[in-house]
DNA sequence: TGGGATTTGTACGTATGTATA
DNA sequence: TTATACATACGTACAAATCCC
């Protein structure tokens, strides 16, 4: 516990408090030390182990409830949605892609799912189609009264995705999916088209035709992929 | 000088920050203000600034050099990296599977680029099967006397995603490559037989047989997937 | 070579907002 | 409502690293 005064950089602080949720096996929702606690377990003083919380926050790994504690968090993909949404914003000059990037992202992540979808076996298949299309519908009925559909877009898009069997893919669709909100125009949320298009999706899959939804997915961003 | 005392969380200032950056334009490695000078431009205290310069940092936004000054950062995958091993470290015990997840991903990934790199035209894939035939040789020499090829194979499989043509997904490329490194056995650099399954991936490129890329592909990650 | 200026890193004290009992 | 525990915010002082003259 010797606080061994020099050579301590941040991030020497940050592997430590690391250390000390690995050490004692926390799941996420976990209950941290307090800070005073921290402060004793790694041999820094509050402001600096307040740091380090602060970094472990930005990376999803801890996450602080006000006047609560610090519990250990999901360690989402939210960091990622940040970081890529900020670099977005920032190339709007350059005009790099960072925008297009994104969507032909998405679009390969669709593709590869709607494949995973049709190799499932009948009746699972049956039943993940009907979720999006009632999914789809919503949107449709959203879109038909001027209504936004946020949610329902990004949880058929994450619905989409569970043929995969994968978490990090489900979560990448779904990263990826707010990255491309964030950096849509604000008000652009006239997404009558959209819930054409997603309806076209699942038609496509119903039929059984992979070129047919291949064609589907690459219809529904191709908008976004020229202009 | 009335600080508002109240509505001003942490996740404010971390926006404000942004907002310098956005505002004058900002690229990566220009020097941002010092931590007094932006303590005026946002208004907070050097503490509550430092935070938000913690969190930047975290999420490769800006870097900090001591002594020198903060400039921003290249707004890589490193916390993507550091989110995902950490996860992967957690669940030894659960066994939930995230190693396997992250190969499936890489795996994924190299499939799509092996499509990519036969759909080149002649010379630009004579070009690309040709560095990369290089980089498989040296792996297999490195191999041959026991010296580890860490390098190398990051650079094949980055090199291996050029012809997708898309930034995001060979930075992704790089980034599940690290984390499946860094989850790895500390020792395991035993890359022999990783070697040979590289020469096998160059060889089915340049037969030009897609089905038979992928199967190489496959091949080479296959004893994670099952074991 | 060396010292001074600049900038980030660390520590501590104090007051305040917030949630729980 | 009160009391307690905790995170939040600010300010100050000093230490350490880097650069420049």
């Amino acid at each position: 516990m010797v606080p061994a005064v020099t050579g301590r950089r941040p991030q020497d602080v940050v592997q430590r408090v690391q250390d000390v949720i690995a050490r004692n096996r926390l799941r996420p929702g976990d209950p941290l030390p307090t800070e005073v606690d921290l402060c004793e377990a790694v041999g820094a003083s509050r402001s600096s182990v307040r740091e380090a919380i602060r970094t472990l926050c930005a990376l999803d790994l801890v996450e602080v409830r006000h006047g609560h504690g610090t519990y250990v968090g999901r360690m989402s993909m939210d960091p990622l949605v940040q970081r890529v949404t900020f670099r977005g914003r920032l190339d709007r000059s350059d005009g790099s892609g960072v925008r297009r990037e994104v969507v032909e992202v998405r679009q390969r992540l669709d593709q590869a799912a709607g494949a995973a979808l049709l190799a499932l076996d009948g009746a699972e298949r049956a039943t993940l189609l009907e979720r999006l299309a009632a999914l789809a519908q919503q949107m449709k009925d959203l879109a038909a009264r001027g209504a936004p559909a946020g949610q329902e877009h990004r949880a058929f898009h994450l619905l989409l995705s569970e043929p995969l069997r994968n978490g990090l893919l489900s979560e990448l669709a779904g990263a990826f999916g707010d990255i491309d909100a964030a950096l849509a125009a604000p008000g652009h949320a006239a997404s009558s088209r959209a819930a054409l298009t997603h309806v076209a999706i699942v038609e496509a899959a119903t039929s059984g035709d992979a070129g047919r939804l291949q064609a589907a997915v690459a219809a529904h961003y191709a908008p976004r992929l020229e202009g």
